[in-house]
DNA sequence: CATGAATGAGACTTCATTCAT
DNA sequence: CATGAATGAAGTCTCATTCAT
């Protein structure tokens, strides 16, 4: 029991593995769910005893790709830490993250056309409570007096946009520049903007 | 005669309009060219008149896309300009271009599956030259002093980034922010954050 | 009145020439019928005014070529002649018409996917008149005591299965044997192998 | 195993025998691939399994057909024996072979349009060796005085445009003639034609 | 549980034919 | 009469999904 129960597991794991790969790779639609189970070294009937469809296990990836990245890059929960601090560390582990992810990545930071209704909004509740939380951080720093008045939104999205176009560069590898050093002048760059 | 050259350059103009339309609601591969026709008001083989096949006609919509994004947008080439003014200009233009052309944003902004290797060179080429470009400027205030020394590559990213994230709550309309102010803003965030 | 009746007579003519030229060449399905207005000369609207449709047109385009074929190699009628001078006459005959209306000939001797019954009726009945006519003059002469009892039917189709196989050499050009060389030759075993 | 094994040759067979039966009695183009798989009892998609194409499979089916009949009435290598007793031999393997397997016999007489380089020189080849060695044995059997000095590739046209010939009275069934008696009397009269 | 041969819905594309000019 | 832009029926082929083994 314990070990069917572990194998199978496992094999849905393999599954998810495979598909990020490929489907990371190639885009949804090019992506052949054969060619997943050759990835995955199983048969093709075998995905369809883990996930109901195709599109099921793309959502399925989909969602654990983006479980794994916003639980990585989580910004420090502790109160003591200045909005610098933590600027610094959101920006060095979305650069640590996507250097050692990029399939995953790629994936994460894809506009992919292929959303349904319950992904697009499980995908934009995640994102949003993401972006609500630094909004919140950097209103919680107006207030403090940390920070000049600025619109915390707006602020909101200048940051997650340079994390956003930040993976091109990085997935590339072709940048001369150390991800702390890059961590270190963004955050330096937005401090200073927004700096009373 | 005359008419006869025009109904075709405006026909070509009607596909275009079309597959614009659909291609960016519904992504490339759930398209359907008799949707296309359809919304074009035409015969499905009639696209087939125009554009030698749906590869091709997605092509030429992302290519006159691109180009009439990055025509309205082009940084203003006075060299009497500060580099205040011309973000300012930068930010104002893409959002105003946002708010009015949203179908044709939303292509801009893709990252589609869907490149061959030409359309890639040249969309990537035609990308890097407005990169450079913005490049070149910042390199140019670092050297005569009107701002401090930052890497000018990782700026460029940290402005293309915020205008490449701004579309999205713009397109959305729920935002009840300026464009004015809002390139206003960031205009200034980013100034203040690069001034000696 | 009369040129405008001339006219539509050539033009008529104009476009079975062009039919004939391209429908051999490719074949009737691989033959487009603006291809055929295009040799013509004429636009692709034009065709319909002469010919109900491709079919009909491909199948009159047949019948002028079998009608110019069988006019051209028809068996001389005079009663003088001998069985020998008569198989002269039509192997001559035959090389050379194939060497001079290539195209032509090609039709004629094709084993065309394209018969409705109405012409495959016309040429099965134009081929039996012929072969017929052949198999009575054999009759004859065998009756005549001119040669030996064979069955005339079987000289009859190793007459023309010989003329069938003659074309490819013919129209290839690859033989160094001389029209009248070639017919002389077989005219010649085909006598001894059937002289009393 | 050894029954999957056999399973899948055998309905690789039975895709060939249905398009065998198809092709020869519609034309390559007036077939449709669905028609193929009704007849072979089998879903339209599952061509698709054994054969590449449409054509591959047309070509597929031909390279079969020619190897079949060239196989069948290839002529007998005894040294041992005349050119009569070969000719014989061989009118009647033809003869044979048409009435037993008429589809298939009219495949292999089609001068169809459907060739690519690939099988019209493997065909070529195939039909070219059959002719070169009639040609051959004829040249020796002139060589060694058995029958008169004839163009040897000329005389190998009259046989194989003969054999073509036949092929039409014998699968139409509409002959009071025995095949060993055709095969006699055709035998006869070439003989008798080239014998010294 | 695992497999992969079989399936058929559905998409792109061609091209004969029409008809407004 | 002549034209060629427009059309849409029809055909090939792909590939997600099923199901017998």
């Amino acid at each position: 029991m314990k070990d069917s129960g572990k194998r199978v597991q496992s094999k849905r794991k393999i599954i998810l593995d495979a598909a990020v790969q490929v489907f990371s790779t190639k885009g949804y639609h090019n992506t052949r769910m054969e060619e997943i189970a050759t990835v995955a070294g199983i048969g093709k009937g075998t995905i369809y005893e883990y996930f109901d469809s195709k599109l099921q296990l793309f959502q399925a990836m989909m969602e654990s790709s983006l479980q794994i990245y916003y639980n990585r890059i989580d910004m420090p929960k502790l109160e003591t830490l200045t909005l610098e601090e933590r600027l610094s560390v959101l920006f060095e582990s979305h650069i640590t993250f996507c250097r050692e992810n990029k399939d995953l990545t790629r994936i994460v930071f894809w506009d992919t056309e292929i959303w349904d209704e319950d992904l697009k909004d499980w995908t934009y509740n995640l994102r949003n409570e993401k972006e609500e939380k630094l909004t919140g951080i950097i209103q919680d720093s107006i207030e403090r007096g940390e920070i000049r008045n600025v619109d915390a939104k707006l602020l909101t999205l200048l940051i997650i946009g340079s994390l956003g176009s930040l993976w091109v560069p990085i997935t590339l590898d072709d940048w001369d520049i150390s991800p702390a050093d890059m961590a270190a002048q963004l955050t330096d760059i937005i401090m200073k903007g927004i700096r009373k």
